[in-house]
DNA sequence: GAACTTTTGAATTGTCCAATCCAGAAACCG
DNA sequence: CGGTTTCTGGATTGGACAATTCAAAAGTTC
């Protein structure tokens, strides 16, 4: 996409500037922006320095380019269990799958977007707005199995959708910070479940007809 | 508390020390640690380079000052507002004075403390400790009020009032973090209202006994 | 396979910024 | 007041790192 100057790419220039942003959104999601030199960038990726200014116009392009990457492996990563959100069972089951994660990760590292977007929200409007576009993506894919339930009749009417997907991304968020802080899954677990259970709560058992 | 080298203070050398502190807690609030320069500080504080290095023995020990000085702002200002955090109706002017606080500053820069966490937390183990520390005094604030709520058998006997203040602080983080992330407060009300609804659900009604 | 374009490596430059130095002013203490 | 320590200002240094340059190698196209 963001390229120096117009012009056609061969299939190995692409396998190349691929090689840099993977490398370089790895660094970054593990040390930050500004804790990841364009040297580190270019040992891990293997690559030279004019080969980094040669896909990319600056370092402020080459983070540009990790945030649409994050944004398309974060989100399209769990896509199958997104697409499973439309039950308390699938919920449950993808807040095991996060958990699960982070305790794997040794709780290093809070959410690769999360991160970004904290570091830059107030350094690159440009940034700011294309973490702005992942959030809403990732959101996205909540909200589908919010309102799925409800159109099914399964959440109580009075349940807003799409209110308790931005609430649930949220509870995600500040839950993955608070245990990369602590070092401990405690509060991303606390807070997903307490959404979970107020979803839970909200739920129309489908025995019984309501009241 | 960091000196250089052990002796004496004056009056004057603290105010010094705590101008510089001031002037680079609020830098790094709204431009972040790396978007903040000694030069920045050193015009914003009006001091001089030298005089920053008598207070503190580097960039590090600066930062862990600001640590330290946002964990004593944040958690101690909203002290009156913590205190009162044993009621649905705290809990709710809680809310309110948080989003109009976001509101009034245009959704601007995040949490003063998340935001340094999540900048230093994989990049300096004493911040990240030290952060770590002022989340749990935010979160003990917290969980005072709804532990008091449970002593006094407002809430339900299984809600577990550790947990609530935990997710609480978490929901908090995360629709602070979307909130500037979006330039909008909604994501931050959101995240606040369903821990409040749920809070609400948990509530056992004074009039009628349980059961 | 020849002409052209894209891709790559190594060396180099320029800038920003953390950190140091030192000399003089102000404050403290007997 | 005289000696000592703390505090301050300005100028300077040193290093890290982003960014540039250029020529050679690999790849593409007809």
């Amino acid at each position: 996409m963001t390229r120096t100057s117009g012009g056609r790419i061969t299939a190995k220039g692409t396998r190349t500037r691929l090689r840099i942003v993977a490398a370089a959104a790895a660094l970054m999601a593990e040390h930050g922006v500004a804790g990841t030199t364009l040297e580190h960038v270019r040992e891990a990726g293997g690559v030279s320095s004019s080969q980094i200014y040669h896909y990319f116009a600056d370092k402020q392009a080459l983070i540009r380019a990790v945030i649409e990457h994050q944004n398309d492996t974060v989100v399209g990563g769990q896509q199958p269990l997104l697409a499973q959100l439309d039950t308390l069972a699938g919920l449950r089951a993808w807040r095991d799958a996060i958990v699960e994660l982070q305790r794997r990760r040794q709780c290093r590292g809070g959410c690769p977007i999360g991160s970004l977007g904290s570091e830059l929200a107030e350094l690159d409007p440009q940034a700011r707005a294309d973490i702005a576009d992942g959030f809403h993506r990732w959101e996205a894919g909540i909200r589908d199995g919010y309102r799925a339930m409800h159109r099914r009749g399964e959440l109580a009417t009075h349940a807003n959708p799409d209110r308790l997907a931005t609430a649930t991304l949220a509870a995600l968020q500040g839950g993955l910070l608070l245990t990369q802080i602590r070092r401990d899954t405690e509060p991303l677990e606390a807070a997903l479940d307490i959404v979970l259970d107020h979803v839970g709560s909200l739920t129309v058992p489908p025995g019984p007809t309501d009241r």
